[in-house]
DNA sequence: GGTTCTGAGTTGATGCGTCAACTAACGGTA
DNA sequence: TACCGTTAGTTGACGCATCAACTCAGAACC
């Protein structure tokens, strides 16, 4: 930083910051462990699938994709290809522009995302949404909303 | 789960959801660049050397470190060990337990969390704590520890 | 005092994410 | 149409996390 004044963290500030630090490393694996275990999923991998299934057609770009699924492309690509040799996903250039992959979600895809969605869902409900009263889950929307603008200035633009 | 009943998320609930998601995947990023490119630490490697940096003796038996880092143990074991072979930690089994094996900080490991630990807590400043006002602090050091309840009963007992 | 049980820690294989390097296609310019 | 820069996507090597299997030390029980 090149300035020798550091403002170190106060002890409440402190305080907030290791309890967000710790939500940061558990909630993940939380949600890992039972989508892997129920439906052999990742979480990342239910995100594009789910994306997928939002989308008109079932199809969408890689680009668009990982961008909702918040990944990287080259994240998504190796993903993807897993999930293509799994048979839920595939891919096919945009007759449009050639520079364009779409992935769309197969059926069995389809069928593997509806038979994961209510364990992840139930565990999404027991982990976070109930566990808070509706007036924290709009001070929560409002927090992350604007964490989000400094760690990700740019993003749904 | 066993029920045919999901009770889905409502707009709101599934908007605020998305958002945590999307912090939980971009933050731990945004953290680890930071302290990547300028300290060659990641952010469980930062945590760990804080953790022993804040013990009397600047030592900790894995576990009690493992906990503190929110790691498993494995996980720290394997960190511990490049961190030794970096020469910023050293163990050594306890000699009234020898079960327990203590972790300590050496004196580069000392000067590489001083030297690393500015940068590190500008970040979280500019990232967190500065995004947000006194009152959000607050609200979110409480929903935070109310979900980690439910994602980890049974911690800080 | 030997046997079993539990807790602490380590290890190696596997799988995923990241980074840098690459290919390929489009758009513009001459 | 040839060249250049840009954008989309893929690939392979490397590093780290996870899991299961293992070792070893204390505790408990008889």
């Amino acid at each position: 930083m090149g300035d020798d004044e550091v403002r170190w963290l106060e002890p409440a500030e402190l305080q907030t910051w290791m309890t967000l630090a710790a939500l940061m490393f558990k909630l993940p694996g939380a949600l890992d462990v039972q989508l892997q275990r129920d439906s052999g999923l990742t979480h990342f991998e239910y995100l594009v699938l789910a994306g997928l299934s939002e989308s008109p057609d079932r199809a969408r770009p890689m680009s668009e994709l990982a961008g909702f699924a918040n990944g990287s492309l080259s994240r998504l690509s190796h993903v993807v290809k897993r999930l293509e040799q799994r048979g839920f996903v595939r891919r096919c250039t945009s007759s449009e522009d050639g520079r364009i992959t779409v992935a769309y979600l197969t059926d069995e895809g389809w069928e593997q995302l509806v038979a994961a969605a209510p364990g992840h869902v139930a565990a999404v409900r027991r982990l976070v949404i109930d566990a808070l009263t509706p007036e924290q889950l709009a001070q929560l929307k409002a927090i992350g909303e604007q964490i989000l603008q400094k760690v990700d200035p740019g993003r749904s633009c």
